[in-house]
DNA sequence: CTGTTAGCGCATTCAG
DNA sequence: CTGAATGCGCTAACAG
């Protein structure tokens, strides 16, 4: 049934550990053997087990990938099957494997990666978020377990290889964006306050505010979940300000999905009676009526890089702590009005 | 660095089986002991090694998701995320693991599958797709090693649990529901026809059509790529034709998203130039506008069921096959229009 | 209720 | 260039 390393050796005639040098191919094995060796494998159907070797060689060629909590709402995000596009695509040019993190709440993924390492389960993680004050992070640090991180790290950011963009700018730009179309009374729509992605394109935006001379109003910035629901709740508030914005800058194409409907709901037209950007360029962003401009953070490059960096470290512990910054470029569609 | 079992046992003073018993909480054991160990455990830091244990247990609790070739693209499709969200949250609740398959080509799948089932990678793996002959497939039931489809099986279906929707009645009637609103020339845009969901979906179009007493077009069914680029193309062949459909049944959301932007495209308005239904329910098909008629095949349930029924088989290996159907439903939207 | 022994399948010294 | 011996960390008889 199950064909070993031994059965090859006896069918061969010569000793395991040759065989074992077949397999991982070592120079000091005459061809002839070799091509024995690798005829017998191949009659009997052998193939290595991995698990015995990963026992022996402290090393499992997988690596593991987090989600934000919760998985599940997760992947209702566009972003994240595409960011695991990019990983799984390089993890199989490298022949790793990929293991996913299932986890609903922040203590369960804790749990789960904490498996994850001390079980020896995968060689190394990529956190798929960045947010203050993470446990998860901490104890990887801690334990000087290899992870990359996609976007910015709350603190020693110099010590922790990630990719991100330039958040910053990117906010910036796409809301000068807006007040080069005549926009002052700008809002913005961001998720929740402890991620790093909002913060960044959140203070980016402020940065392209301040250059104006109206006020940084408080309630013209909103926090809310990175759901469609969230951009329902936000558009509301938005609403009933006294005086409302003109534009909204938002921080995720799925957000702006929901802002998008509930404004319509209201009977506000877009881009006519407001204005709308938005960040990732996930692909219901060229679905929407009015499609919408964005900002395309090339994810599955985001995936691509951290995947490659982390596996790099896993081979090599000693490799520096890296940032890798992705280049971002807007698209233009037609959720901004021109102001006049 | 590394806490090993025998680190545990030492430190307690007790060997390294009943360090073991414990773990496995055999009640042969004092519960005196147990605590003791338990705190050494807690104290030292001792996590199990997956890999030693899976060695010697030749289990791995973990299973394996093979997308179809290639998942690269295959994610772009809601469809996946959306069943992974189903799998992993019954993954997750029974402490299993995940692996997802990355390849691109079949034959790179093939090769992964390979390496999963004899590496001892996984216990079992789901399939995410049903074709006709397939290869992956047919290895698995060859070497009896447990697996579960979602879809119907090509054949042999009474002998491979697998978990799917009734398509051919949900063909049928969606069909019907057009036939019912006036129309009588209706087309079918489907997937590739060695996909067993189109086959079946398409079936159910045919014969609700045989009811009608116009002739059934050959020309009026079309297969294409499960892409929104599909749709396009399908779209394309359709508008070319002497006497146009004037409604469409379309086997998959995103493929429907194709056919609306290029029939809007064409100067079409649906759905008073041109009806249509779509199947999944992706939540895609509430932004587009006009929203999409659709059949909810409740994606997420196929996961969670598939993964249920795969762990139920891998911990018994007597576990007669079964076929789990998953019900469905229709949401009717914008997309159709009534003939009078 | 607990300890001893053996072995899972493989890689890696150390000899030769 | 190849073989014998050892051990990775754990579980599972088999004793007692």
């Amino acid at each position: 049934m199950l064909v070993t390393i031994s059965d090859v050796a006896k069918a061969t005639g010569v000793s395991s550990s040759t065989v074992s040098r077949v397999i991982s191919d070592n120079p000091r094995i005459s061809l002839a053997t070799k091509k024995k060796v690798r005829k017998a494998m191949k009659d009997l159907g052998y193939y290595p087990n991995i698990n015995a070797r990963n026992l022996v060689v402290k090393s499992t060629k997988a690596i593991g990938v987090i989600m934000p909590a919760s998985a599940d709402k997760a992947l209702q995000n566009p972003f994240f099957p595409e960011i695991l596009r990019g990983i799984s695509s390089v993890t199989h040019d490298m022949q790793y494997s990929l293991t996913l993190s299932s986890g609903k709440t922040e203590d369960e993924i804790f749990t789960e990666v904490q498996r994850m390492v001390y079980g020896s389960y995968v060689d190394g993680v990529v956190l798929l978020y960045s947010r203050v004050n993470d446990r998860v992070m901490n104890f990887l640090r801690e334990k000087d377990f290899p992870f990359v991180m996609v976007g910015k790290p709350y603190e020693h950011s110099a010590e922790i290889t990630h990719v991100d963009n330039d958040n910053l700018t990117a906010g910036k730009e796409i809301t000068e964006h807006l007040i080069e179309q005549g926009h002052e009374r700008i809002a913005f729509i961001g998720g929740s306050k402890d991620l790093f992605v909002t913060m960044d394109r959140e203070t980016g935006y402020e940065e392209a505010m301040a250059n104006l001379d109206i006020p940084n109003l408080e309630e013209y910035k909103i926090h809310t979940e990175f759901l469609k629901s969230g951009g329902r709740e936000a558009v509301e508030q938005l609403l009933s300000l006294k005086v409302r914005p003109t534009a909204v800058v938002v921080s995720d194409d799925l957000i702006s999905l929901g802002v998008l409907s509930t404004l319509e709901e209201y009977g506000l037209r877009i881009p006519q009676d407001m204005s709308l950007v938005s960040f990732n360029n996930v692909y219901l962003s060229e679905i929407t009526r009015p499609a919408l401009t964005t900002v395309d953070v090339n994810i599955y490059e985001l995936g691509a890089q951290s995947a490659k960096a982390l596996i790099e470290k896993t081979v090599n512990k000693q490799e520096p702590a890296k940032r890798i910054i992705i280049p971002y470029k807007f698209v233009y569609r037609d959720s901004v009005s021109k102001l006049t």
